[in-house]
DNA sequence: TATGAATGAGGTTTCATTCAT
DNA sequence: GATGAATGAAACCTCATTCAT
C-alpha cells in the first residue's frame, strides 16, 4: 500500500512536470525535487523516463476509452444523439478536468521518438474506427449522412483535438459546458441528415461570436 | 548561387532528419553525415541547431499562409464556395506534395520548446482569425449559420490538421482530391444554410466507406 | 567530510594541472583524469572550469592576505622592522610551501581573461594600499625617506613578485630565509633613513655573489 | 617589398589584438578582419597563430634588448650613474611609446605555454645576467654595497615589470619621466653606498605622494 | 527500502588550419 | 598571390542511469 501510493505520488509529479516543461526540458532531477524523493528511489518505481511518461501516456488513453463507448443504435434517434453527446462529453470532461493531461496528450506527446508516436497512432486510430463504426451505424439507421467515413471520422477528431489543444494552452474559450454543446451542434449538422440536424440545431442556444 | 545551393541542400537534409527522428532525437551528427558535409561547415551556414529548425518551420508557415487567402464575398455564393475550396486545396497540396514538411508541422514542432510553441500558436491564432472573419462575412451573406465562430474555426483548423497527421504518417486514405473535396463538404455541411449545404452535396460524389 | 576530502582532492589536482600546463592548455580531461574521475563528478563540485581556477585563484589571495599585516608603528623602530619581516615572511613561506600556488598566481592568472585580471588587479592593488599606508605611517615616524609611495610600494611588490616567478620557475636563488633576508636588507636600504639602514645592514651577512 | 609591408601591417594589426584580448581570445578571425585580409593571406605570411605571437615577443624582446648596454666602468662614477639611467629610461621609453607592446610582454606572455614560457624566462636570464654583472663591476668599484646580486638583480627586474604592469592596467602614476626618476632613486639607494646614494637623493625632486 | 554521489556517453559548438579556385 | 568556404579535432558541459552504503 505504502509503496502503491509512492509509485502514484512520483506519477502525478512526473506527470506536472511534463505537462510544464515538456517531455525533454523535463529532467529526473525536476520530478524527484518535486516528488521529494531521492534519485535513486524514482529508479525503484520506474525503469527509465520514458517508462514514467510511456504508463502516464497509457493512463491518459485508458481514461478516456473508458469514457467512449460503442453507439448502440437500438434505442432510437434521441437515443443514438444521446450517447454521441455524452462520448464528447465524457472526453472532454476528463481532460477539461486535468488540464496536464490533456497537455500531455495534445501537446506533449507527438513526435518525441517513433515508439511514441506509434502508441498515439494506434490509440487514435482504435478511436477512428469507433467512430467509423458509429458512423456506418448512424448510415444503416439513415440518420448519418452517405459520406467518406474515414474522413468525416478524422475531422471529428481533430476537431476536438484542436479545442482540446487550445483549452491546454489557454486560449480564450466558451464556458465547458457550452463550449461542449457548441462543438456538437457543429458535428451534428456536418454529419446528420437534415431533419435530425434541424432538430438538434433549434435546440441549443445561438451563439453570436 | 553555390552558397544558396549548399544551404538549401542543408535544410533540406535537415528536414528530413527532422521529420524521421523528430527535434531531439535528431543530432547535428545525422545532418551533417546526411549532408556529406563537415560539422563545421554547418555552422557556418546555421547558428544552431534551434536556428535551422526555426528557419525551416518558417519556410513551411510561408508557404502554407501563401496559399490561404481572406475570402472575397463580392463574388456571390459560388464564388465564395471556389474560394473556400481554394485555400484547403492550396494547403492540402503544399503539403501532400512534401511529406516531410507536413510532419515538421503537425507533429515535431509541437511541445518543443515555450519558444516553438509560441511560434506555432501565434501562426495557427493567425489562421484561425483569418477562418473567423471568413465565418462572419458569410454570416452577413446569410450563407452561414448561426454559431460560435471560434468553436466552428477551431473545429475546422483542426479537422484539416488531423488529416494533414495522417497523410504524414501514411494511414490509407482517399486519392487528394477526392480527399479534400469530402473534407470541403463535411465543412459546407457543419457552416452553411441548408440550401447551399445541400447543393454542395448533391454535386458531390458519394463515398461508401 | 568525505565530500570536503574530494573537493579537497579535485582542487589540488586542478591546481596541479594548470601550474604545469596553464589555464588555457590544461582540460578538463586532465584534471579528471589526474583525479581518477568521472568527467560528471567534476561538475559535481565545481561549475565550471573557471570556477575551478577562480577558486584556487582565491584560495592563494586569501592566504596570502592572511599572512600580511598591517604595520602598527607603536611598537618602535625595531618593532616596525620586525612587523615589515614578517610580513615578507609569511608571503615567501605560503608560496615557497606550495610552487604550483606560487606558479599560479605570478604566472598563470595573467592576461586570462578581464574577469580574472580584474580580480588580480583588485588583490595587488590592496597590497599596493596596504604598503603605501605602511610607508606613510614609516615616514611620520621618520623611519622612511621622502619618496613617491605608490612607485615605492610598486617596485617593493614588483621585486616580491619577480622573486616569486624565479621561484616558481625554479632558477638557483640562496635558499629561503637566506633569499628573504636579502631581500629584505634590500627594501631597508632603498627605504629607510640612513641610520635605520646601517644598522640592519651590519646585522646582515653579507652575499658574495 | 610590397610583401614585407603587408606583413608589418598584419604584424601590427595581430599585436593590438593580442594586446587587447589576449592570446587565447584573440581569433584569426579578430586579426584578419582588423587587417582586411582574407583568411588564408594571413598563412601565407605566417605559420600559425603561435608563429605570429612568437614573432611579436621577438620583436619586443628585441627592442628591449637594443636599449639595455652593459655598463662600461670606465667613465667613472657619474658615468656609471648616468648609464644606469639611460638603460632604464630606454626600456621605459621602448615601452611607454607603445602601451600595446608593453601589455603583451608583462601580462600577455606569460603562463601561456611552457614554450613561451622559456621564451621569456631565457630573456628575462639574460637582463638578470646583465644586472648581475653591473653589479658586480659596480662592487669592484666600490659604488656598490656588498650584496646577493641575484636576489638584487630580481629585485631590480621585479620592480621595473611591476610598474610596467600598472603602466599597461592604466594605474594612476606620476608622469613618464618623474616616474622613471624616482624609480632610479629607489635603486640608488637600494643599490649604492651611502655617499653616493645621498648624492643623488639630494639630486632628486622629493616626492610626497 | 531509500539514498545521492558517481558515472560516462553523447551533445553542441568553436576555431585554427587547409586548399580549390 | 589572394581568397574564403570547408574542414574536423577537440573542448566544455548535461543528465539519465547505476550502485555502494
Amino acid at each position: 500500500m505504502e509503496r502503491a501510493e509512492r509509485r502514484a505520488h512520483l506519477l502525478r509529479c512526473a506527470l506536472e512536470v511534463f505537462a510544464e516543461k515538456g517531455y525533454h526540458a523535463a529532467s529526473i532531477s525536476d520530478i524527484i525535487s518535486r516528488a521529494k524523493v531521492a534519485r535513486g528511489t524514482f529508479y525503484l518505481y520506474f525503469e527509465s523516463k520514458r517508462t514514467v511518461f510511456e504508463q502516464l501516456l497509457d493512463e491518459v488513453i485508458a481514461a478516456i476509452q473508458a469514457k467512449v463507448r460503442r453507439i448502440d443504435p437500438s434505442r432510437g434517434t434521441e437515443g443514438v444523439l444521446a450517447q454521441l453527446e455524452a462520448n464528447v462529453y465524457g472526453v472532454f470532461e476528463t481532460l477539461l478536468a486535468a488540464r496536464s493531461t490533456a497537455r500531455l496528450l495534445v501537446s506533449q506527446a507527438v513526435g518525441l521518438d517513433p515508439a511514441f508516436d506509434q502508441k498515439l497512432l494506434e490509440f487514435f486510430t482504435r478511436l477512428l474506427e469507433l467512430l467509423e463504426r458509429s458512423l456506418a451505424t448512424g448510415q444503416q439507421m439513415h440518420l448519418v449522412l452517405p459520406m467518406d467515413r474515414r474522413v468525416a471520422s478524422m475531422a471529428i477528431l481533430g476537431s476536438i483535438k484542436e479545442i482540446l489543444y487550445h483549452v491546454a494552452v489557454g486560449t480564450e474559450l466558451p464556458p465547458g459546458p457550452a463550449m461542449v454543446a457548441e462543438l456538437l451542434r457543429f458535428h451534428v449538422r456536418a454529419l446528420f441528415v437534415p431533419s435530425i440536424a434541424e432538430l438538434v440545431q433549434a435546440r441549443g442556444a445561438r451563439g453570436t461570436r
